[in-house]
DNA sequence: TATGTTTATCGTAATATTGCAATATTAAAA
DNA sequence: TTTTAATATTGCAATATTACGATAAACATA
């Protein structure tokens, strides 16, 4: 054993899943706010923003892209690296209307 | 190495992401889920809802308490699970935010 | 007290993730 | 064309996660 049964889950509950394990390191995190704060997202600098090997934040890169948290352009030898829009707004929507859901329950007992 | 180095990130990098991190399993996302749905929280049918064995729900439970993300309380000999609506109410916040920094941004590339 | 019910913990096997050095790839610049 | 710079990929070691059977712990009830 070990292997997550993913298949016996839902579309649904793997998809948020997916996204929340991408977002489940704080080097991915801290790529993340840092591609919020920077006004280019020419971004080879996220390798020097970070304390961790090139060769790992390349890693960390590709799993938040693998996930559509953000996307990657060429942009000649160098690599932009941005927020994936849309993904970020799919989250909003999903914790608010777990809260909205949870406002209109009131019965939540402990 | 193999590791996790978070002690070389920011608190709220790390909180961010222990809480993804809890919901990057499509069986946490199925008990928040399941949660959100049920009028009474008397949660022992969790175990029943899920297709894992008893150990791997209440293991599963664990990690999402300790992440802050549900309570549990004691009643007789069951328990009573709930969500914590502190917390999501967090996570709310916290893609909101993100999402009216990308909408001021308005030059996200890519 | 003895028995059943519910949940947690332990031990362990299978698998996944993290991190990095070394190397490959790609494209610009000399 | 050669060199340099920026990223990605490979291979591997260390560690973490997932899953479950077995068992323990806590409590209710007969």
């Amino acid at each position: 054993m070990g292997a997550s049964k993913t298949e016996h889950f839902t579309e649904s509950h793997n998809s948020i899943a997916i996204l929340a394990k991408a977002l489940g390191h704080p080097a991915r995190v801290a790529i993340i706010e840092y591609l919020l704060s920077v006004d280019t997202c020419i971004c080879g600098d996220i390798v020097n923003e970070l304390p961790l090997a090139q060769a790992t934040v390349s890693q960390h890169l590709k799993e938040l892209k693998n996930a559509g948290l953000i996307k990657g352009n060429i942009e000649g030898n160098a690599v932009c690296y941005c927020i994936n829009e849309k993904t970020i707004a799919g989250l909003q929507t999903y914790f608010r209307n777990i809260s909205v859901k949870l406002e209109k329950k009131k019965n939540n007992c402990c």
